[in-house]
DNA sequence: TGTCCATATGAGCAACTGCTCATATGGACA
DNA sequence: TGTCCATATGAGCAGTTGCTCATATGGACA
């Protein structure tokens, strides 16, 4: 039993095949790889942290994490273009909170496993 | 109303005050950055998708992904250092698993949002 | 005990990420 | 309409990551 992608001979080409016939597209795949990236950085954690409570403004986050408003900015478009947070506007301020409730769980679930 | 840690003056304190104090500590937040970080790979991903369904050696994870034994033997490493999957030894072979349903439960509802 | 083979590990390189500094944008209100 | 100020953006640098190639380890079975 030899696949021509592997060196090795012992090889279960039925789960191989399985998990190929059950793999999500590589699109999918990407997308969700981006979405936990974009969770993966200390900063952008409390960021979300953050706002699981309450919605704020760039510069309340900045005074809170005590990093620059642009370097909140940038971590703040990037939790945007992943629909991660969203805004909304008054005056001249910028609102910014949690998009849906799929953030909060999967903060919840992550504490619930480094936890255990 | 001016925080040492922020240039600017429009400051809701009050937030920022409530946002410390229920913030989680600096151990725990880098704790779910890293274990996202380690799930935030589409390689390691297509691991953990394949692992959902049954487990695998690691010759078939290379055969699956289309990748070297050696790459996935260090993809391996830093999901058991996470404690993403473990394995168990039959003969000469290391079968993986996903380690706890958290795993699936955050695949699931990464798929979840990113679909949506 | 000695050999084999599945897996693990180390070094090193190309690609990416998060910050800073400098500058641009664009609502709001005079 | 013109100015101000909160926020956004761009360039660039230091630190990190995923792969490959070469080599080490360590169960299992003769």
């Amino acid at each position: 039993m030899k696949n021509d992608k592997c060196n090795c001979r012992v090889i279960h080409q039925e789960r191989i095949d399985q998990a190929r016939k059950h793999c999500l597209g590589a699109d999918e795949i990407n997308d969700m790889s981006l979405l936990f990236k974009t969770m993966a950085d200390p900063t952008r954690m409390k960021i979300l942290l953050a706002l699981a409570r309450e919605e704020m403004c760039v510069c309340d986050l900045a005074a809170f994490l005590g990093v620059s408003e642009s370097a909140v900015s940038h971590q703040l478009r990037t939790l945007r273009q992943m629909k991660i947070v969203s805004n909304r506007r008054q005056g001249a301020i910028l609102y910014y909170r949690l998009s849906d409730n799929h953030i909060s769980q999967l903060v919840t679930i992550a504490l619930e496993h480094i936890r255990e």
